[in-house]
DNA sequence: GCAAGGTC
């Protein structure tokens, strides 16, 4: 889609290597090359395509990862597997064939350097990728640790004079987490896999871990809440009223038990033909500015405006980074620090007509200061545009600048200006209350920037206390309010792993993919659905392995690896303990699994047909209703839904075929199954209805 | 082949 901005490629450059230089490594490419310019390194040389620099003394190189470049393999097969290496990635990983010539290159400068600096970013995986290259390639003994959370000239130049001793404990957490992580993934993966396959002969791919599986668990339990919900109906009157040629509405204030109820108020108010204003309020607000784009925020505007996927769009952020249109992207950061120079990032965009009259209304202000979240990151600031604005860019990388370039602009705007009218009206009568509101907005503010979060405009006519309206119109319009629980989507669940903190900036997306090509989660027409295998996974490992099932498990791993980052504590003890429990919840599971239950739960894990299945689904049956065999699920509906239909014939007053027809449009998916299927089956219908 | 974590 776009060329990178990476200059020109002279293969033969002449970079003769004296012995005795100092190595300095970066995480990935970018960093490299400021940390090069901050340090006067200026020459740019190559190892085949792969740049890396050099001081014209020779005595300093600069060369750079792209992220780990070892991780833990095995080669043994079966579970429990507690045996592991750390290997170069790509060898054992499909599609990292990339990672090799930074291998390569790093290993031929490790070679003759002196002394070895790990200047990748300054967190626990950037301590662990550059001691593992040192480790491997060099000589740790030799090694210092550049720490800088800004790629500024003075902080970087500041990181410099002040290098510390190499931050062991940090590494050895971060080892920590590696194999805490391999130990539970590989593990229960493959025990899963072993069921699957005694179950039904068959390989299939299945896998579980410390992010991904609480977060099909929650989707799992947010599934199965709104698969038995049914909605309690509103019945709702609603009065079209014009004044000074202006229509506008008021909405009848409570709820009236049944329609017939409701209908009764609707048709005395148009009876009547007017209503009386008790009481106007006009209240002025404001609205700031939002905070600069992090991922998630971004992730979440461009589901929400696009319905592009969070991968999709972390995708294509990604490509805007790397053609230097804009910063960092895998941020968790909402602050823009000064030391960026607002002014100089604003005029660059002037260059752009579409965002020059903005952009020059903001450069007139005397002071520029943006609006900040709360939200931090210890390596990177907020998402912001560099002001490069590279040519042909597809329209969904646009759509995507554009929306990054709005939000940093709209950042430093002025507050909106709104003003809400409230009214309270009475019928002629005294007896019933209704309310109408208005939206008016006065003054755009960064709204006129950032277009996408707007109210809508409501007007409302000037209204006196006490005068009279005339009715246009009066409806009754039963309302069925929409589940609490959100249906399952990307989005949802990447924002509840981040409110819950699991997962990174980096992988959240990418794990939720995982759910998806697991095939425990499918894409449907409205919404997303589990399927019995994922239903069934998820049941399996809250029984089987708890602690996979919940959060927890992440904020006991972050408390050991403190424990370990302050000395407290050891990998080694660690690493056992996890070992330990694993051991233990294996030894179970094997027994279970070779037992006479083993079918069973196959079935119930959705990886083979039941006995006998219930008459809905494919799930094994727990309960006949006369004669009709349901599943638990099922059966939960069904005893819910014979509760709730008494009082839903009684308020909504239908004939019960035509409820139960409207139960099933807007209720839980197992409901309406259980709706549904009484619809023609007398049998259902009966049981139901006695 | 399985995790979660980096990044091209
Ligand atoms: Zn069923």
């Amino acid at each position: 889609m776009m060329r990178r901005g990476s200059g020109r490629r002279s293969a033969g450059d002449k970079c003769g290597l004296k012995p005795g230089y100092t190595l300095v490594i970066a995480e990935k490419p970018k960093a490299a090359s400021r940390i090069a310019m901050a340090l006067n390194a200026s020459r740019k040389c190559y190892y085949g395509r792969t740049p890396y620099y050099t001081s014209q003394s020779g005595d300093l190189i600069i060369a750079s990862a792209a992220g780990h470049l070892y991780g833990l393999h095995t080669r043994e097969r079966g579970y429990p597997v507690f045996t592991y290496e750390w290997i170069p990635i790509y060898e054992y990983e499909k599609g990292a064939y990339y990672l090799k010539p930074y291998y390569s290159m790093l290993s031929k400068l490790s070679r003759n350097a002196e002394l070895y600096v790990n200047a990748c970013d300054y967190d626990i995986e950037g301590s662990v990728i550059g001691y593992m290259i040192i480790a491997k390639m060099g000589d740790p003994r030799r090694a210092k640790r550049m720490r800088y959370s800004t790629l500024t000239h003075a902080e970087l130049r500041e990181a410099w004079r002040k290098l510390s001793p190499i931050d062991k404990e940090m590494v050895e957490a971060g080892i920590a987490r590696h194999e805490v992580d391999w130990l539970w993934g590989i593990n229960i993966s493959r025990a899963l896999m072993d069921l699957a396959r005694k179950a039904t002969g068959r390989r299939v791919i299945l896998s579980a871990g410390r992010v991904q599986s609480p977060t099909l668990v929650k989707a799992y339990n947010d599934w199965m809440k709104r698969g038995l919900y049914i909605p309690d109906p509103l019945f709702e009157v609603i009065v079209i009223l014009e004044k000074d040629g202006v229509e506008f509405t008021a909405k009848l204030i409570g709820n009236p038990e049944t329609r017939g109820e409701a209908l009764k108020i609707a048709g005395q108010v148009k009876h009547d033909g007017k209503l009386r204003i008790l009481y106007v309020e006009r209240k002025p607000y404001e609205r700031k500015p939002p905070p600069p784009f992090n991922l998630p925020d971004l992730q979440a505007e461009a589901s929400r405006i696009y319905r592009y996927s969070p991968s999709e769009t972390q995708k294509l952020a990604e490509d805007l980074y790397l053609a230097a249109a804009i910063s960092y992207p895998r941020t968790n950061s909402q602050k823009l620090p000064s030391t960026l120079g607002y002014r100089g990032l604003i005029e660059k965009l002037i260059s752009m007509s579409k965002y020059r009259k903005f952009a020059a209304n903001l450069l007139s202000k005397e002071k520029l200061y943006p609006r900040q979240g709360l939200k931090e990151d210890p390596a990177h600031p907020a998402i912001y545009p560099t002001g490069y604005m590279p040519r042909n860019l597809t329209p969904r990388h646009y759509r995507i600048y554009d929306l990054i370039v709005r939000r940093f602009l709209a950042t430093f705007s002025e507050n909106a200006l709104l003003v809400k009218t409230l009214s309270t009206l009475t019928d002629v009568h005294g007896r019933y209350r209704f309310e109408a509101s208005g939206i008016n907005i006065v003054k755009a503010g960064w709204m006129e920037i950032y277009t996408y979060s707007s109210p809508e405009e409501k007007p409302l006519p000037p209204l006196a206390v006490g005068e009279l309206v005339d009715v246009k119109d009066v409806k009754m319009k039963i309302a069925w309010p929409n589940p609490a629980d959100p249906p399952i989507r990307k989005i949802s669940l990447v924002k509840w792993m981040e409110k819950v903190g699991i997962g990174t900036e980096a992988t959240r997306a990418r794990i939720v993919d995982t759910l998806y090509k697991r095939g425990y989660i499918i894409r449907g027409k409205s919404e997303d659905e589990m399927t019995s295998l994922g239903a069934g996974v998820a049941r399996l490992l809250i029984s089987a392995f708890p602690q996979l099932s919940t959060p927890d498990l992440t904020r006991r791993l972050e408390e050991d690896l403190e424990s370990i980052r302050t000395g407290r504590n050891s990998r080694r003890k660690v690493v056992m303990e996890a070992r330990k429990i694993i051991v233990n919840l294996l030894d179970s599971y094997k027994k279970l699994i070779e037992s006479d239950e083993a079918k069973k739960i196959a079935a119930e894990a959705g990886l083979r047909p039941p006995e006998e299945k219930c008459h809905l689904c494919n799930m094994p049956a727990k309960a006949k209703i006369n004669g009709v065999a349901l599943c638990e699920a099922h059966y939960s509906a069904y005893m819910k839904l014979k509760e709730k239909l008494p009082s839903l014939k009684y308020r909504v007053q239908y004939p019960v075929d035509r409820l139960l027809s409207k139960i099933a449009s807007v209720s839980g998916r197992f409901i309406s199954d259980v709706a549904r299927e009484a619809l023609h089956n007398k049998r259902l219908y009966d049981a139901l209805n006695a």
